[in-house]
DNA sequence: GGCCAGGTGTGTT
DNA sequence: AACACACATGGC
């Protein structure tokens, strides 16, 4: 019901040693309970941009163009795939909103929240991109974290394939990319203090200190306690990281935006500490408090751009 | 021009 | 445990 089905069209056959194989640029999803600009557009990922009706984008090594209309998203990619499995991954398709809606406390926060974002979904982004991405997060408008990554991907990833007339597209950098580099290069990337970070996170994986695969396999505590020991990576970024790349549903980051959210709707706007914003929030919001904390997020975020 | 941004590290009571 | 302050850069 909530749960996605699939229709894949436009496939055309290559004969492959004999045998015919469905590889296509284009795929359409049947979709239910599902807001596609607000996903891309919430906060979570940060290399979206909206253009003539459709989400450009990068998933791992592929250019992607994604297109909603009511309960069907179009897809396109630059190269024919074999298969959609990394796409039906990365948007989560196949979970079902409604299961974890019905999780959420009752309350007048979350019932606004939702009643106005319903369809909204938490990504399954790639770990690394994650990591790096939140690692530059840190005290920085969504709007500038979205120039400094467009920066770093430009300078340093890796030039991809993207349809005719379509813009130059490139990776996010792959650790052993940015391991390699001088801290000059990623401060003229305009990331600043959070250079040295980037560095020290990237050499951690790509000598695999830091095994960044394992850690949806591993208990969320034991995984956030992984991430901690990263320079750089406090309780927030390892929440989004644990949230937005290794999927454990019930992690909480509690930013700036969530922060007022709480304490307004939940504790009067009574002075209270982020440690307790935390605790309390762990233990309210339940096992897919990550879902709820993304609405609130979009919703304040929205409320507050509409004065 | 001052305040703040999807914070964190360090140092002080 | 709770605070102050620095950190780099730019949007508003």
């Amino acid at each position: 019901m909530a749960t996605a089905s699939f229709v894949t069209s436009g496939s055309s056959n290559c004969a492959i040693s004999g045998k015919a194989v469905s590889r296509s640029c284009e795929t359409t999803f049947d979709v239910q309970d599902y807001d596609l600009a607000s996903t891309l557009n919430c906060g979570q990922a940060f290399r979206w941009e909206f253009k003539d009706g459709s989400w450009l984008g990068v998933i791992g090594h592929r250019w992607v163009s994604l297109r909603q209309d009511n309960h069907r998203i179009h897809v396109t990619t630059a190269l024919p795939q074999d298969e959609w499995l990394w796409l039906e991954e990365y948007l989560q398709l196949r979970v079902s909103l409604d299961a974890i809606i019905a999780t959420f406390p009752d309350d007048f926060a979350v019932r606004e929240a939702v009643s106005e974002y319903r369809g909204l979904r938490l990504l399954r982004q790639p770990m690394w991109e994650c990591l790096a991405s939140f690692i530059l997060s840190s005290s920085k408008q969504i709007v500038q974290i979205r120039k400094i990554i467009a920066e770093l991907c430009v300078r340093h990833g890796t030039l991809l394939s993207v349809p005719p007339q379509e813009n130059p597209a490139f990776s996010f950098p792959a650790p052993d990319q940015i391991a390699g580099l001088e801290e000059r290069q990623l401060r003229d990337c305009r990331m600043g203090f959070r250079a040295p970070y980037l560095i020290a996170a990237a050499t951690a994986v790509a000598k695999g200190t830091l095994h960044l695969e394992a850690l949806p396999t591993l208990p969320i505590d034991v995984a956030r306690a992984q991430l901690l020991q990263l320079a750089g990576v406090g309780p927030k970024i390892a929440d989004c990281v644990l949230l937005f790349g290794c999927g454990f549903a019930q992690a909480f980051p509690v930013d700036v935006w969530v922060m007022k959210a709480l304490r307004r709707y939940y504790f009067r706007n009574r002075q209270i500490s982020l440690a307790q914003l935390r605790s309390f929030s762990s233990a309210y919001f339940g096992l897919h408090g990550g879902y709820a904390q993304q609405y609130l997020f979009h919703w304040l975020r929205r409320l507050e751009a509409r004065t």
